[in-house]
DNA sequence: GCCGAAAATATACCAAAGTATAATATTTCT
DNA sequence: AGAAATATTATACTTTGGTATATTTTCGGC
């Protein structure tokens, strides 16, 4: 495997729960099984890419339900869906929120590996990426209100005089804290800073 | 309705195809109806936003099959199926490969006609989002060899003088291709060079 | 080989950006 | 209020970028 990672699986059945523990040990992934949902929140998520497997109906909240509420919860992870009893719409639904699969029972274990494989590989690139954001928005962060509104427009494209006169402070204000910016944003060129900036929506933090 | 727009219903039942072209044009929507997905490719489509209403079931070509082969016919539309008879499995799989919906008869007039509005309004950003790729690919085609080397280094953060040397040109020649480079991207500061050529991917543009 | 067009280069100049030092103003904390 | 920290501004200088004009070079076609 590339990296350490976990699979949840949730479902009610624990001859269920046995079969997927084996079958996902048996390829070297770490598993953890839960009866329910509110036992998955109990427990609460590894720092590590991940999946969860999710049963569609189980007493108590169903995976469908869960699966709406897991954005609300701040839960990212990606779900693979199985199910003994279910129908093409709750399927189709599923999917269309987001799900990677939704497998019904009699399903093929290497179909059930690919999809995890899968969403674990999905889990690390969204992981990944907002690690990435994150760091750029600390950065960002670091800057007094007055940098913030130089970098804001010297990647629009303003010159140092036309920033001076927009802020109403001197020329050499405006140097010194668009040094500092770049400094603080880690940008060794201007090119640099725009595409950081890029990635933040000025517009939304003003 | 915010501008033109077509709708394609391919269905080999004709009494969906008369149902499907009232439901549409009850609520002013341009319709085109086809037998077959030979029909449907022998008139060609519209240069306007759309959608296709494709049956799963066919004698022929399958909708199922249709929709897994118009990437490769560079045909972008987003589907909306309808079926008598369809498994979870075959919904999910048209989901997954991009379909909007997948409805199974009988269903919603309304249900039907809001995933049509939600494929058009996708349809809609997609070819806005083509035509402002391709007008800066034009921008760029547009540019000497020589000028896209000193662009690309450009946006890479490097100094005139560094371009120069790396080329093996003088500071001068840099400095002329630059300016050309700027006019012919019509990009008034380095910022929006920046941001122009981000949505190029240069380096498999050489 | 000669010619015309395009590209490259040289020269000269000005505006803009980056940097360092020091002085002044402002804020903040005690 | 007073002191320390921070922000702003001024001065001086260097490097870089942008532009215009003119000259030279290069290259394809006749």
């Amino acid at each position: 495997m590339t990296g350490p990672c976990v699979v949840y699986v949730i479902d009610d059945d624990s001859s269920v729960r046995a079969a997927l523990d084996d079958l996902l040990a048996s390829v070297g992934i770490r598993v953890l099984t839960f009866d329910s949902t509110t036992a998955f929140l109990a427990h609460g998520m590894e720092d590590a890419p991940g999946c969860l497997v999710l049963d569609v109906r189980m007493p108590g909240q169903s995976g469908i339900d869960f699966h709406r509420r897991m954005a609300g919860l701040g839960i990212a992870l990606p779900v693979v869906f199985i199910t003994g009893h279910g129908d093409i719409t709750m399927g189709v639904d599923a999917i269309k929120h987001g799900a990677i699969e939704f497998l019904t029972k009699p399903f093929n274990d290497q179909t059930l590996l690919d999809a995890i494989q899968n969403g674990i590989g999905k889990d690390r690139d969204r992981r990944r990426a907002v690690a990435e954001s994150e760091m750029v928005r600390a950065r960002w962060a670091s800057l007094s209100a007055g940098e913030q509104e130089v970098a804001r427009l010297v990647v629009q494209g303003l010159l140092n005089k036309q920033i001076a006169s927009v802020l109403d402070v001197s020329e050499i204000t405006v140097k010194v804290r668009r040094a500092q910016a770049m400094r603080k944003m880690d940008a060794r060129t201007l090119p640099d800073l725009v595409r950081l900036t890029g990635k933040l929506d000025l517009d939304g933090l003003s």
